[in-house]
DNA sequence: ACCTGAACACCGTTCAAGT
DNA sequence: ACCTGAACACCGTTCAAGT
């Protein structure tokens, strides 16, 4: 059981719905009814376990809106009482948490981001279809991944994920970037790769929820021991640049413009 | 009174916060009973109009965080019980968009946008600043401006007024863009912006709500007569070009990040 | 060990009733 | 004309009680 920062001030994050939710024939089951609705998970067996929870979660979102998943509903999916699944789950907050450990971890899978890329353009390029692959997959839930404060709430923007970081780092210093400027890159980088997909997604009806506040006392202090690289570039990381960056690509955007002009 | 598009599949938002909803010292005063609080409107009267209520509702978006906006604080806030705020709003959704229009005018205002520029960089970066200001004064609603469905929902991503995109187009036309260069520029201009931006408001906590599906059936046609650029392009605007766009900017930024290599 | 019923403090919204 | 009380159908979450 991992220790979780939450609470202290964990503010739960619900929408109600009136009596206007639509419920588009969902792909679970047409019973009305509170019938509990046993059939839904892996397959594997009667037994809950967190895993199973989070599952259906995410299917519940994706098949949904996120405002659909709500403790009854997902119990009603997995044939239990809402009141159950607090034996897996924390919180509303922490069932969101992890629903999205879940999805990234889909990406560490993924053959296409993985394979070792010899040039950088190469490395980002697949990085970058890879995050996009999720966003679209998971158009409900990508709010929640690039807006949640990840394990190391420090870094701006966030890439949610230290592994990522890490290795982002990692492979650029090997092809001779300088710290500086594996630290201007990574900005430039997750912000337009997160600002760009955000809106993508947004546009499809999706919805960030409120994101817990980075309140920096109860930055769980993560060892990064294991990551010698975002250890040693902590300090430039957590520097706030938005507004220079919005400059620079502003004014990069211009000049790309200026090409445009009196061309077909 | 406007015509509102409402309904038929309007769905109530709300988030609903447990016990643990943190009331950091509001500015309104400080009794935590249910005493009535007068004294918080425009000063010009008791009369309550529509005006006053968005404007509270802004006001405590602002000092708050959205989910913190109910219905039933709202009329407290008013001196008020939660059910007559429903004389001067349809729905809490109702709400929320007369908020985006009430700060979207302040836009209009703003003479930093409005001096009348001579080359079209300068007026698109009065332009971006401008919007970038409104974010920043209100990030908590920004997520809202940014994505709910603008009076022309065909647009993507949206822009929000329509006299803004009318200026836009007008603006870039006259200073010899071609049809498809100002409608490719708007394109990346205004992903640039609102990515960018929701991304930034994001980092400090904002939320954003979920956006009314841009349900094509009521779209409430609109009347683009006084827009006639708008009109023209209508159709070369509503097509969804998020895939190249994507790539585009990618391979951009890939060609800016080389220039960082092996240098400081 | 796992689940549940009943309860609590909240939501948006409706509606008949008050002034 | 404007406001309200009471009610309805929902929330997350707690807790003592069941098996």
């Amino acid at each position: 059981v991992t220790a979780r920062s939450s609470d202290g001030g964990a503010i739960p994050r619900v929408r109600q719905a009136g009596s206007a939710l639509p419920d588009p024939d969902t792909p679970e089951g047409l019973g009305s009814a509170a019938a509990p609705n046993p059939s839904v998970d892996g397959g594997t067996g009667g037994g809950l376990d967190r895993r199973k929870v989070l599952q259906a979660a995410v299917s519940l979102v994706d098949h949904h809106e996120l405002r659909y998943l709500t403790m009854r509903r997902l119990g009603q999916q997995l044939g239990v009482e809402a009141m159950s699944l607090y034996h897996y789950v924390y919180s509303r907050e922490d069932l969101l948490d992890g629903m999205v450990e879940l999805v990234i971890d889909d990406l560490y899978g993924d053959p296409e981001v993985h394979l070792t890329a010899d040039d950088w353009q190469e490395y980002l390029q697949r990085l970058a279809h890879g995050v996009r692959r999720i966003a679209l997959a998971h158009p409900q839930l990508f709010p929640l991944i690039a807006t949640r404060p990840p394990a190391a709430p420090w870094v701006r923007p966030p890439l949610r994920s230290l592994r990522w970081m890490e290795s982002f780092l990692e492979t650029l210093h090997q092809c001779g970037f300088s710290d500086p400027a594996a630290v201007s890159a990574y900005r430039s980088f997750s912000s337009f790769l997160l600002g760009q997909l955000l809106l993508e997604v947004s546009a499809q009806g999706a919805d960030i929820g409120p994101i817990e506040q980075a309140n920096p006392d109860d930055a769980p202090q993560t060892d990064l021991t294991e990551y010698p690289r975002l250890k040693k570039l902590e300090h430039e990381l957590s520097q706030d640049h938005s507004a220079q960056e919005f400059e620079e690509t502003l004014e990069t955007l211009l000049v790309r413009l200026e090409r445009l002009v009196g061309r077909p």
